[in-house]
DNA sequence: TTGGTCATACGAAAATAGTCGTATATTCGG
DNA sequence: CCGAATATACGACTATTTTCGTATGACCAA
């Protein structure tokens, strides 16, 4: 089976995907400075970090040129619920539901009247 | 302000939290048949971990008796709420709706009507 | 051509997690 | 009283993750 193999990227890892995901290729320099946005961080973490993803299989990249040009290797909903799942069993017990309950109260991370519409959708959907 | 400090428990940590969370009051050989059920590990490691924990104020003891007694120390619902909240940031670029949409499609986690239920409950208040 | 800038490679320290062996003390059945 | 069972303490080893210094080569402008 080709299947992805069990993807367990580290807390750095993430953050280096979310920022391949949403930019698609991307240079290390590029996510350098979108990374220093959030943390403070020396360029050559980055670029080890991200030579090691690339080892892992996590991203690819195209090295044919000086500057290499990464992308992500995962794909962004398999990999997001490969660990959301995880996270449904390590701490919420196997219980989606108490996930959903406590996600949609947080007070900090508001769900505007669209995106609970769209939750009404897929709810509508379920419950058929 | 005494409010909870910035928790992170660690992997392990949370499995067992989980457990002292079930049982309230525990002791490590407890704590670790629990945990012996779920993976291969001794019991010095799991004694071991508790210690640290509960250096860490992640879980309190009792120990005016030879055997201790160990309870969790940080609250179920906000040790929750901290983390789906880092999770949101880490993984779904802040977006809770997102989260939820996976959460309600893994597969390996079905929720049942009374859960889908209660979820519509909580939705219905959120729209107004 | 030459010096400054920018790129990757690489090694290794530092920080964090997890694991367990061994020492020692307490308890208890017989 | 004695030995087996069981408890905690503690140190140390392993593994993983994160961090960065330094080397080296390419590129480019003056």
């Amino acid at each position: 089976m080709s299947a992805p193999k069990m993807i367990k990227p580290t807390e750095s890892e993430l953050e280096i995907l979310q920022i391949l995901w949403a930019k698609g290729l991307a240079t290390v320099r590029e996510v350098h400075e979108e990374l220093a946005h959030l943390k403070d961080v020396g360029y050559t973490t980055t670029l080890k970090l991200m030579q090691i993803m690339n080892e892992k299989g996590i991203v690819k990249r195209d090295d044919s040129m000086r500057t290499h040009v990464y992308q992500a290797a995962v794909n962004k909903e398999k990999t997001q619920k490969h660990l959301l799942s995880k996270i449904i069993d390590n701490l919420f017990g196997g219980s989606p539901t108490q996930l959903v309950i406590q996600a949609l109260g947080d007070e900090s991370h508001k769900a505007s009247r669209e995106e609970l519409e769209k939750i009404q959708e897929l709810l509508d959907t379920l419950k058929k």
